[in-house]
This record gives structure tokens, sequence and C-alpha cells, in this order.
DNA sequence: TCTGGGGTCCTAGGACCC
DNA sequence: TCTGGGGTCCTAGGACCC
């Protein structure tokens, strides 16, 4: 039987990577990807800049504070998109199974692939030597017997890491790693786990499944059951389910306009569309997002009976629903409207009777869709974004 | 410290059906 | 008429991740 190895595979700070990459210069500088404006967070940052106590989701304010000269740059995720497929690509010639988990993260089933590339640990330095030859990027290897350790094993040492934790080692690993940094555990688990008197992995071990279940619920306590035990819950391994497109945008200034809601709307409606006509895919819910200045937010959803097939269609839902949350003279923070039950395919799942009024729509954005492509000017909906 | 944007998954209640 | 149980779909909210 072949024993199962994984690898982890994880760009290290990989936006302020590429940013270097093109700006040899900002090598020297505090650098962060994230926008200059009040109510910009950051979006990444260099191991310089958390040197300095900067991390991802830092309000910009504050990150400016900890460091007055830092230098931050607006993201460029089309640059960065590139540069993940390159990586990508050299990680499809170490293991027909490679699953990308993010734009800077990927899963391999290295298993049995030992008489191509050696032992896990060489395995995993020529892997290293690889993508920093020939994209000058560096990455962090963490290698495992299944998904979670080699996930964590990459976390654990980082930047530019190696690190195997052989299947014997899974408990100590574990220990080592502690409650604080374990996968899947945020802020709020961590604060019932505390409050349940478990104060180290050790504890959290001492409770049966059972017990798990009835104090944090089934699905967290079966995945603490296992996770803590250095199984992997299989979380990871899902295969493509139903999906969802979103997009949304926080105004640089409170918007009260009802004229200016809705042309945003407009403006994301036809965005999450043309993103669906792009991924051949269709939708059955729209939902859209809107945010009050005391952070209030609320979500609503709607699932016509009728499939959605047109932007102007997602817009008129779009419309109808921020009706249901808002009313004239309301000031809002954040809006955004979302695709969910998205779908594989260009038509809708029960044939219509008769053609939909909107197919025809849809036919037209298709074309408007082909024609940005090769970069024809064609009319696009008003972007308002940070503006007013 | 006044808190981005794009996702996935889970929970809980209600509607509706058998 | 004071009342079961299971299954599925929808909605809203929230935890968590990068």
């Amino acid at each position: 039987m072949i024993e199962p190895v994984y690898f982890h595979v994880d760009l290290d700070a990989f936006y302020a990577a590429v940013e270097t990459l093109d700006h040899p210069e900002y090598a020297d500088e505090v650098l962060v990807i994230g926008g200059r404006s009040p109510r910009s967070v950051v979006a990444a940052a260099s191991y310089k800049a958390r040197s300095y106590g900067i991390h991802s989701a830092m309000p910009m304010g504050q990150a400016l504070r900890l460091c007055p000269h830092l230098l931050a740059v607006p993201p460029r995720m089309e640059r960065y998109s590139q540069e993940s497929r390159r990586v990508m690509a050299i990680l499809h010639r170490f293991s027909p199974s490679v699953q990308q988990i993010s734009i800077d993260e990927a899963f391999l089933d290295m298993s049995g692939t030992s008489r191509l590339f050696g032992l896990p640990r060489e395995a995993g330095a020529l892997l290293k030597e690889t993508v920093k030859a020939e994209t000058g990027l560096v990455i962090s290897v963490g290698i495992g017997s299944n998904r979670l350790i080699a996930k964590m094993a990459s976390d654990y040492d980082k930047p530019d890491g190696l690190c195997r934790v052989s299947p014997s080692k899974h408990l100590a690993f574990i220990d080592a790693v502690g409650l604080k940094k374990l996968w899947g555990v945020g802020k709020v688990t961590q604060r019932a786990i505390a409050e349940a008197g478990i104060k180290t992995t050790a504890d959290l071990r001492s409770w049966d499944e059972e017990r798990l279940k009835r104090r944090f619920g089934n699905s967290m306590g079966h995945f603490l059951y296992l996770a803590v035990r250095g199984e992997d819950p299989g979380i990871f391994s899902e295969e493509a389910k139903s999906r969802s497109i979103s997009t949304e945008t926080t105004f640089a200034d409170d918007i009260t306009s009802e004229e200016l809601l809705h042309q945003v709307l407009l403006s994301m409606s036809h965005e999450v569309m043309f993103r669906a006509l792009d991924e051949k895919v269709m939708a059955r819910t729209v939902a859209i997002k809107v945010r009050y200045p005391d952070f209030t937010t609320y979500t609503v959803q709607t699932t016509p009976t009728t499939p959605i097939l047109s932007a102007s269609q997602v817009y008129e839902h779009a419309k109808a629903l921020l009706a249901q949350r808002w009313r004239a003279g309301m000031p809002v923070r954040l809006i955004g409207v979302g695709l969910h039950q998205v779908y594989d395919g260009e038509r809708p799942l029960q044939e219509e009777l008769f053609e939909d009024p909107h197919e025809k729509e849809r036919k037209l954005e298709q074309v408007v869709l082909e024609l940005q492509k090769k970069g024809t000017h064609v009319f696009k909906a008003t972007n308002l974004k940070e503006r007013q």
C-alpha cells in the first residue's frame, strides 16, 4: 500500500513579492498592499511590514501609525493571477493531482512519486528551487500524510519553509502548534473553547466526540475531535459545489442618494452577470448586502421561479431587494450584489415553454462580453466605486 | 483600531409536502 | 381538533479563511 503524502504549497507574502519582483526598489521599503483611503485595510503585508506588527486586514490608518513611512501600493489582481498561474503550472509538473485553494495556495497529492522526485523532503526542496529559479518567488512547503497536517506544516515553518511531519509525530505537532493556531478555529470558537475550561490541545483531546458535539455543535464538535488528533476532517477535500459570485464596495464617504445607489447596483449587476457569462455558469439566486454607518449589515436574497438570464434582470431584483432594507435618506457605507446557487451551463435548468424575453438580453450581453475581451471599447455601466 | 473584498460552510426557523 | 414526523427548499445571519 502506498503511503499518502500531501504537500501544501504557500507563496510567501505573495502580493508583496510580486510587486517587489516588478519594482526591485520596493525591496528596501516597508511595503504593504492596499489603498490609502481612510477606510481601506491592508490586503497583504511584506515581512518587513510584519516586523512592525502590521498584518493583513488591519485598517490602513493603524498600519500608518505603526509605521508612518510605510509604502502602500494598490493591489493589481490581474498581475498576481498571472504569476499564480505560472507557479501552478510548475506544480502540475510535480503531481497529476493539484488542488488550488486560493490565488497563492495549493495542495499536491505526492503519494507514490518517490521514484520520480525522491523522498518527500527532497521533492519539496526540488519544488522550492524550481519555483524560485523559474519565477523568482519564494514558497513554503508543508508535508504531511493528510491535507490538514500539510497545511499547518507550511504555516509552521515560514517564510521559505520546508516542514515535514511524519505520521508518528501528529500529536506532538498539534501540541506544538497549539490551540491558538489550529486551522479552522477562529476567535469565536477560541473563546467558546476557553469558556469550556479547555486550555491546551491535550485538554481538548481528553473530550470524547459526543461531549464535543453537545458543547460546540455537531459540525464543530466533529471537526475539533479529528483536528486535535491530526486527522483531516475533510474540509479541503470537497470538489466544486454550488458556488457564488459577488462584488461589494465600501464607499469612501457614505452615500444617501437613491439614484447613486441604483447606479452602483446597476454597475455591480453587470459585473457579476458578466463574470457568470464568462465562466459559463448560471445562478438561481440574487442577493444584495447593505451596510450602514454603524456597521450593522443586512443581506437579502431572492430565488425567483424564472431563471436569471441577464444583468438587467439581476438589477431589477437587486433594486427590489434594496427597497426591503433601505428607506430614502438612510446613509449607506457599503453595498454589494451577489449571485448564489450558481451552476454550470448556459441555459436555464428548466427550458421555458416560450422564449424568455431576458434570453435576448443575455445574448446581447454575451456579445458585449466578447467585444470587451477583445479590448474593443463598449459602453460599460458607470463605475462609481470610491467616488460620489 | 472604527473595521476590505471574495469566497465557503453551518445553523436555525419557516413553508410546504407526504 | 391543540396535534406526529421526516424531508427539502428558502432565507438570514454568522464563523472562518485568504
